[in-house]
RNA sequence: UGGGGAGUAGCCAAGUGGUAAGGCAGCAGGUUUUGAUCCUGCGUACCGAGGGUUCGAAUCCUUCCUCCCCAACCA
C-alpha cells in the first residue's frame, strides 16, 4: 500500500440511506430497493425536482436497485401531455434512466376495484354532502368534526351508489367516496378523507373512460404498492399524510391486493434556493407576464432553463449531492450552485477569447505586413485539449473594462504609459488615448515590444496584467447575453408590507450585448457548445444562433477578485 | 385549548453519552501569460433557552422558546 494514497473518509450517510441500509440488513423486501419519481404532469421540472430525482435515482443506483418514473395524473383538469415529454427529457438529461414508465391512470381499474373492496369492508362510503357541507362537517383545528349523515350508509347502498357514480348517473360534485376513519382525529387528513370525486373531464390518457377520479392520498400509496416500491420518498408537507398512506394500504387485511412488505413513505426537506422563486404559481407568473422569455429562459430555475443557460447535468448532480438530505427546512445559497458549475466547466471546457465591450487598439509601431499568428493552448492545465492559432494584427480590440485613464491602486491592466501582456501574443504599452467630442475613449494608440512575441520579455521584466484580445479584421461579431440572478434579494418572498413581490426583481438580470467580438476560431460553434471566455466567464451557444450570427449565454462569470479589491478601496 | 415536524458558524450539514467532520461563502498568504484555476493557513459554533441525570451531555430526562406544515372534491 502506497502511503501517499489519499485517505478517503467514509462519507456519512444521510437519514434515508440509513433507513435503506437498515432495511437491507434485515432483508426487508429481500434487500430490494425500488424507488419512484412521481411528478404530476402539470408543469416543468425545476432544480427542486432535480434534488428529488437525484435522491430517488441515486439511492437506487448506490444500492443496486431501480427507479420508476410515474406520472401522477389523477386530476384531469390540471394535467396535460405537453408536460410529460418535457419531464422525460429533463430526467434523461440529468443522466438517469428509469426502469418502468407508469401513470397513476394505468391503475384506475385496480384502484376502482380496491375502492369497492373497501366499501364492502365497511371502510368507505358514498357521501352526498356538498363541498361546503363537507368542509363544515370536517370542523377545524379546534373543533372536532361531525359524522356525515351518510357515514352509516350500508355497504350495499354505498356500493350501488359508487357503481352508479362510475356509470355517470350523478352530476359532478354531487357525491364523493370517502374513507371511514375518524372524524375526531387531530390530524385533519384522517377526518374521513375523500377518495373519489365525480369530474367529467377529458383525461390526457384515459380520455372519457372515467367520470370519477381518485384523490392523491388514495392513489399514491396504491400506485406505490402496485409497483412494489420499497421506499416512497416525498417532501415534508406530506408528513401528516403518512398515516393515511399507511391506512389505505393496511386495509388490505387479507393481502389480496398488495404484496408485502408494504412500501414506506419517507419525507425529506425540499430544496429552496436564494435569489429565485420555486413555486409553480410564481414561475408561471414570470412566464405569463413576460418577465422571462419562457420556461427555458436561462434565468429560470427550471431544468430546461439551467440547460439552456449552459449548466451541465454533472454540475446539477454535484449540487444536489452537496446540499444534502435532511428534514430541516433549508435554503441553499445560489452561490453553491455557481460553485458547482464553475468547478465542472473549469476542467472540461476549452478556453477562447472574446471581447464583450470592444475598445479599439492600434499598434503604432507595427505595419499590416508584420501581422503574425500565435498559437495558444485551449486549456492552461490540460495539454490534451490542444492548441489553436490566432491572427495578431496591428488593429485589435480589448475590453473597455481593461483600460482606465486614471489607474486606481493595484491596477494591473492598461492605462496611459502602462504595459500589459496580451495573452499569448506580446507585451503592449499604451502611448495615446483618443477621445470623441463627448470625451469618451474611442481608441488607444499603443506600442508593442517585438522582442516579446509569445508574451515574455527577453529581459525578464515583470508584467502583472494579462489581457484577452481579438484581432479586429478577423473578429466575429456575436450577441452575448449576460444573465444574473432574477431577484436582488436573497428571499424574494420576504416582501415589504404592501409591496408587490415583483418589485424585488433584478432589473439587471439580463444584459444583451449586441456586438461582442470573438476570436475567429469560434466560427461554426454549435448550439449547446460551451467555452470559457478567458477572464470573463463560462458561455454556452444558444439555440437562437443562426449562421454568421452566434448567440452566447453566460452560464456563470469567473470569480472576480479585482472587483472585491476595488469595492474595498 | 388540535395534529405533525424541525432547531449545530452567514448558507448547507456530520455527529446517536467521552469532550464539535466536511462543503460553500468569507479572510490572509503563495503559485500563475486568465486578478481564473491550483496550494496553504484562518472560525472561542457557550450545539434555540433554562433546569436535571452523569465522572462526563449537542447527544438522556424535563420545562420553555422559536420556526415550518396541515382545515382543496390539488398534488
Amino acid at each position: 500500500m502506497s502511503a501517499d494514497l489519499p485517505i478517503q473518509e467514509p462519507k456519512s450517510l444521510h437519514f434515508i440511506e440509513e433507513i435503506v441500509e437498515a432495511d437491507r440488513a434485515t432483508e426487508k423486501h429481500g434487500g430490494r430497493v425500488l424507488t419512484r419519481f412521481p411528478p404530476e404532469p402539470n408543469g416543468y421540472l425545476h432544480i427542486g425536482h432535480a434534488k428529488s430525482i437525484c435522491l430517488n435515482f441515486g439511492l437506487a443506483k448506490t444500492y443496486g436497485g431501480a427507479t420508476n418514473l410515474r406520472f401522477d395524473d389523477t386530476n384531469p383538469v390540471k394535467e396535460d401531455v405537453e408536460y410529460v415529454d418535457s419531464i422525460r427529457e429533463d430526467v434523461q438529461w440529468l443522466g438517469f434512466q428509469w426502469k418502468g414508465e407508469f401513470y397513476a391512470s394505468d391503475y384506475f381499474p385496480f384502484m376502482y376495484d380496491y375502492a369497492e373492496y373497501l366499501i364492502q369492508q365497511g371502510k368507505a362510503y358514498v357521501c352526498d354532502l356538498s363541498e361546503a357541507e363537507i368542509r363544515e362537517y370536517r370542523g377545524n383545528f379546534h373543533v372536532p368534526g361531525r359524522p356525515s349523515p351518510y357515514r352509516d350508509r350500508s355497504p350495499a347502498e354505498s356500493l350501488d351508489l359508487f357503481r352508479r357514480m362510475k356509470a355517470g348517473e350523478f352530476p359532478d360534485g354531487s357525491k364523493v367516496l370517502r374513507a371511514k376513519i375518524d372524524m375526531h382525529a387531530g390530524n385533519m387528513n384522517l377526518r374521513d378523507p375523500l377518495m373519489y370525486r365525480i369530474r367529467r373531464a377529458h383525461h390526457h390518457r384515459t380520455g372519457d373512460a372515467w367520470c370519477i377520479y381518485p384523490m392523491y392520498d388514495y392513489a399514491h400509496g396504491v400506485s406505490d404498492a402496485i409497483e412494489t416500491i420499497t421506499h416512497s420518498i416525498c417532501t415534508l408537507e406530506f408528513e401528516d399524510h403518512r398515516p393515511l398512506y399507511e391506512w389505505f394500504l393496511e386495509q388490505d387485511a387479507d393481502g389480496k391486493f398488495f404484496q408485502r412488505p408494504l412500501p414506506r413513505q419517507i419525507e425529506f426537506a425540499r430544496l429552496n434556493l436564494t435569489h429565485t422563486v420555486m413555486s409553480k404559481r410564481r414561475l408561471l407568473q414570470l412566464v405569463q407576464e413576460g418577465i422571462v422569455s419562457g420556461w427555458d429562459d436561462p434565468r429560470m430555475p427550471t431544468i430546461c432553463g439551467l440547460r439552456r443557460r449552459g449548466y451541465t447535468p454533472e454540475a446539477v448532480r454535484a449540487f444536489a449531492d452537496k446540499v444534502g438530505v435532511a428534514k430541516r427546512d433549508m435554503v441553499a445559497d445560489v452561490g453553491l450552485l455557481e460553485f458547482c458549475i464553475r468547478e465542472d466547466l473549469e476542467k472540461r471546457v476549452p478556453r477562447r477569447m472574446a471581447v464583450l465591450r470592444p475598445l479599439k487598439v492600434v499598434i503604432t509601431n507595427m505595419t499590416e505586413a508584420e501581422a503574425f499568428e500565435v498559437e495558444v493552448p485551449n486549456h492552461p492545465d490540460d495539454p490534451t485539449m490542444g492548441t489553436r492559432r490566432l491572427p495578431f494584427t496591428r488593429e485589435l480590440f480589448i475590453d473597455q473594462e481593461d483600460f482606465r485613464e486614471e489607474a486606481p491602486k493595484k491596477w494591473f491592466r492598461l492605462a496611459p504609459g502602462a504595459e500589459v501582456r496580451l495573452r499569448g501574443a506580446c507585451l503592449l504599452t499604451c502611448r495615446d488615448v483618443i477621445k470623441d467630442e463627448a470625451g469618451t475613449v474611442v481608441e488607444l494608440r499603443c506600442e508593442w515590444d517585438p522582442a516579446s512575441r509569445g508574451g515574455t520579455a527577453p529581459d525578464g521584466r515583470k508584467v502583472k496584467g494579462t489581457l484577452h484580445w481579438v484581432s479586429a479584421p478577423q473578429a466575429l461579431k456575436a450577441e452575448v447575453r449576460l444573465y444574473d440572478m432574477l431577484f436582488t434579494q436573497s428571499d424574494p418572498m420576504d416582501v415589504p408590507e404592501g409591496q408587490d413581490w415583483k418589485a424585488l426583481l433584478n432589473p439587471a438580470s439580463l444584459e444583451v450585448i449586441a456586438e461582442a467580438r470573438l476570436e475567429p476560431s469560434l466560427a461554426g460553434a454549435r448550439p449547446g457548445e460551451r467555452f470559457q471566455f478567458e477572464r470573463t466567464g463560462y458561455f454556452a451557444v444558444d439555440a437562437d444562433s443562426i449562421t454568421d450570427r452566434l448567440v452566447f449565454n453566460r452560464t456563470v462569470g469567473l470569480k472576480d477578485s479585482w472587483a472585491k479589491i476595488e469595492a474595498k478601496q
